[in-house]
DNA sequence: TCTGCCATGTAAAACGTTACATGATTTG
DNA sequence: CAAATCATGTAACGTTTTACATGGCAGA
């Protein structure tokens, strides 16, 4: 599949960047879809520059810290085209090891599903909170007002930037949700 | 992490299994979060007999067809235990190809996007039918009977079974959901 | 000067998928 | 008797993580 290739292809659609650029990407919104560490992703920059999808040119940072600006080259982006536009099959599975455990709920008590009920609720609640943190702040960004109505459309720059924002909160919200409704499960 | 061992101890804790079994059982509901391919199951079993968390004895089926059913050892049920008492921390990332073609969406046509929003609506759809016929079907076996407001309850033996199913419907409910929502973003 | 961040890489191990390989049993 | 399913394994390849390794830069 190399979804990694495309994901780099993608992010330098629009812009240049290095190496640690798009490391420090993946710990952003994008992150919570996809990512990579960075002993990944220099091979893989290495490869799409052979595979002549990227370039680079080599910058000075300071007196001389070198560091590799790549951009994407007309093949890159036919490439990276050509995987867009796909369709995309559904996983057969989407891995969760909290949820294994809880297939496994039987070989625990009650006291202990509880805590680890209650931990994941908890967990899931805090990062739900600041992804909705981070949502108010970018309503601006977004040009959603809520006095003048205004809402968010398909040429707006920062559309992709958004859905992937709000798809997080709706996976966190309905993951809370389903831990909310069955708590009472472990009480009493 | 070794999740697969412990997935693997996980389903023998109740019952004996070959490593077909185990192969068919990701296949079932419990593939809706973790699962692996029997190349992957078969080596695994061999390394978890090694470590004395599991022996099997060789069962023929029909004349001379040879399975192995193996069965979990004290010490694989204590290993189970400990891992499954473990609190699971949220993972940064939860890997969604079609979440990363949306960040990238400035790259499409907003015919194009259309096409693919619809494609993922339509087999979220598909999937969220199955899993709910599943479900209704299950009733009986969960013991929920509208009428007499029968309820799951901490000791079913059907517990794990039912918080998979209920979760897997869950997520694919919000991601219907959300891609409705956003439907109008690519019309007109 | 020290701490945290910027910046790039490689090596080894672990995890996961696809393909290769073989044969028995069951059901229509 | 043919096809689907049961049953077990290995090999090769691809992906991902962890650890090793090095050094520059900026601000307190």
């Amino acid at each position: 599949m190399r979804v990694l290739k495309f994901a780099i292809l993608g992010l330098l659609y629009r812009q240049e960047y290095s190496g640690y650029d798009i490391t420090s990407q993946f710990k952003k919104e994008i992150g919570q879809f996809w990512s990579a560490k960075h002993s990944q992703i220099y091979p893989e920059l290495r490869k799409l520059v052979e595979e002549g999808l990227l370039h680079f040119r080599t910058q000075i940072q300071g007196e001389k810290l070198e560091k590799k600006m790549y951009t994407i080259t007309d093949a890159g982006r036919k490439e990276l085209l050509a995987w867009a536009v796909s369709p995309e099959p559904l996983p057969e599975t989407e891995k969760d090891a909290f949820m294994l455990k809880m297939y496994f709920i039987h070989t625990l008590s009650r006291e202990e599903a509880h805590t680890l009920f209650e931990h994941q609720l908890h967990q899931r609640q805090e990062k739900l909170v600041h992804l909705e943190e981070e949502y108010q702040q970018l309503l601006p960004v977004f040009g959603i007002e809520r006095t003048e109505g205004k809402m968010m459309n398909f040429d707006h720059p920062h559309l992709g930037h958004y859905l992937v924002l709000t798809k997080a909160i709706a996976r966190e919200q309905s993951y809370v949700q389903w831990l909310t409704q069955h708590m009472q499960l472990f009480v009493q």
